[in-house]
DNA sequence: TGTTAGCACTCAATCAATTGGAGTGCTAAC
DNA sequence: GTTAGCACTCCAATTGATTGAGTGCTAACA
């Protein structure tokens, strides 16, 4: 048995009225809402079919029909319409040019979150291969210095360094020139062993405290450590019955609150990376155990500098894929027309 | 009518039961429950005057009595009991040290949120009466210099500056001279216009960039700006059914996620501060709309060097008083030992 | 051979009626 | 002042009947 244009139809007929009501759809809705002109029963044999192949479910007899996830996925895969240009028109701009990359981020949440009406994730860009474009040590007091490190694209990390002893002015600047010749335009991550002892040896007698730097550069590199997510619209879980029970509610909001588990959905995401750079995962698709029941639509934004990050926004599988994947992609252009150049 | 010992006793259990079963309480619980040794027939008559003096109310005819808000103050205020040794015992170090303050501020709240089954917030120190201990300006390429600022207590602040045309090596050095011979050991909000002139007139053609510079300042330690703010718990929310509908837990949700409702909390909190440092506000009582179905523990931690700032915690009506009035003492006097030494 | 009308059947959802029980207020007796 | 007892109230849970949307199947039709 295939799938016939009819039948393609009447499961694209189902799957837009299953979106819009979230009850299962029966036949004669079919019959009526199509402009196939069958009658009901003939829809009902061709549902029988489509349940056989799998791409619809009975939530129980005498109900109406709901979308199985490969019923989602065929959706998402050939059916959908490019809403792009509609939504585009309606929000034309939303977001405004920040000067720290954080607030632009979190504005990019809740602008998704509250024109979506789903729950958005977004990460802070990746600093992989991130160049380090400047470093500075300081003296803060005489047991304490401040390291600072500029990587390209401007991101800021800093740590304050405790040290045994004073250290004198002189070796101070010797300290800074030595770090920022051997390692200005290098990407974070190229920093080896070799390269670190090769850098004690030159410092000498402070070989220990470059020790210190690197390690502190190192903690504060650190792709968890640094992996910084920001959430919003979190509440519209409860707007949806089926993820409003409390177990399942609680899940996804500690799921949301415990940040490393998203950084699974952010790892996956840019690892799977398709030609638009978005990606939808269906129930059981999703790499986090606590969102089985949703769907997740992830992004991937690229702020220049090798700044990349992903955006996600997650919901009930019933979502409006084509909304969300248009509102994605309208943001994603903004995000480029504020950052390219 | 007055409330003698009896009464008080009465209510006092009344008040416990319900804390522990969140059922409305009858009369023939109460004389069973108590030492008092009173048929139910009198609990009876005597809950008929508490009621009437607005200490505990009736759902509907028939059903036993809860607490009202007045009820829960007179309890809070006269009858709660220390529980701080017992809970002391239980978790004697559950804080571990952290260099960065804002990991620190997590793990409280994180703590205390799986420690009492509420949702918490603590903000982040307020800076004010904070002493500037070093500032550094770098260049970090022709058009953009790094602005750094450790404040008393090892915060950093930074910011990037756009200069309109490079400046040298020279300029920089004698205007971070300038910068720190003038301002170290200042409190931020001393910096005041008479300061700043006379700053712009030593700096002479460079005045433009020594405006910019205390711009920045301002823009990054601004209360507001800077109030951040950490929550933790917030799906406890669904735990108790009458906080739980979709209305009033999502309003809540939203009031964690827009942390600058939060921040009423904190100013109010501050402000109204305590012998114990340790405030609770009870339905009404407490500044922020959403919560009016709320009862909201707060305290003041002191970090040391004026870092203070606010801890609170979130719950039903009915939450567990003594246990989270406890279990804040004993983190606070945890901080205490980590910090004040 | 595909389509349709018709019919019996299923099952969740809804509503009304019933019941049980927890709790009250009041009165009369101790 | 306290208590036993009783009538009363009202919620909560149970039951049963009803409804209606939906199905599968069969037989007739084009």
């Amino acid at each position: 048995m295939d799938l016939d244009e009819r039948k393609l139809k009447i499961l694209q007929a189902i799957i837009r009225n299953y979106l819009e009501t979230g009850e299962p759809v029966g036949s004669r809705t079919i019959s009526k809402y199509t402009d196939l002109n069958l009658s009901s029963a003939t829809i009902r044999n061709e549902m029988a079919d489509l349940e056989e192949l799998g791409y619809i479910l009975q939530p129980h007899t005498s109900a109406g029909r709901i979308p199985s996830d490969k019923g989602y996925r065929l959706y998402v895969d050939t059916m959908m319409q490019d809403k792009e240009r509609q939504v585009d028109e309606k929000m034309d701009m939303l977001l405004e040019k920040e000067d720290k990359i954080d607030n632009l981020l979190k504005q990019v949440a809740k602008v998704l979150a509250t024109n979506t009406n789903y729950a958005t994730m977004i990460s802070a860009p990746q600093v992989h291969r991130n160049k380090i474009k400047f470093i500075q040590l300081s003296k803060v007091d005489d047991l304490h210095i401040l390291a600072v490190i500029v990587i390209e694209g401007n991101m800021i990390r800093n740590s304050i360094l405790n040290v045994p002893e004073a250290i004198d002015d002189e070796t101070m600047l010797k300290l800074n020139m030595l770090l920022n010749t051997n390692l200005n335009g290098m990407a974070v991550e190229e920093i080896n062993l070799g390269i670190i002892s090769a850098l004690k040896q030159q410092a000498g007698i402070h070989s220990d405290l470059i020790g210190n730097i690197i390690d502190a550069f190192g903690e504060s590199i650190q792709p968890d450590n640094d992996l910084e997510i920001y959430t919003s619209g979190t509440n519209n879980f409860l707007k949806y019955p089926e993820l409003a029970d409390h177990e399942k509610a609680s899940e996804l909001l500690n799921t949301f609150e415990e940040k490393e588990n998203l950084s699974e959905l952010v790892q996956e995401s840019l690892a799977g990376e398709s030609e638009t750079g978005i990606q939808v995962y269906i129930g059981n698709e999703t790499p986090i155990q606590s969102m089985k029941d949703c769907s997740v639509v992830t992004a991937t934004y690229d702020l220049g500098d090798g700044m990349k990050g992903t955006v996600g926004i997650i919901g009930p599988k019933r979502m409006d894929y084509d909304k969300v994947v248009g509102t994605l992609k309208t943001i994603m252009h903004q995000l480029d027309d504020l950052y390219k150049k």
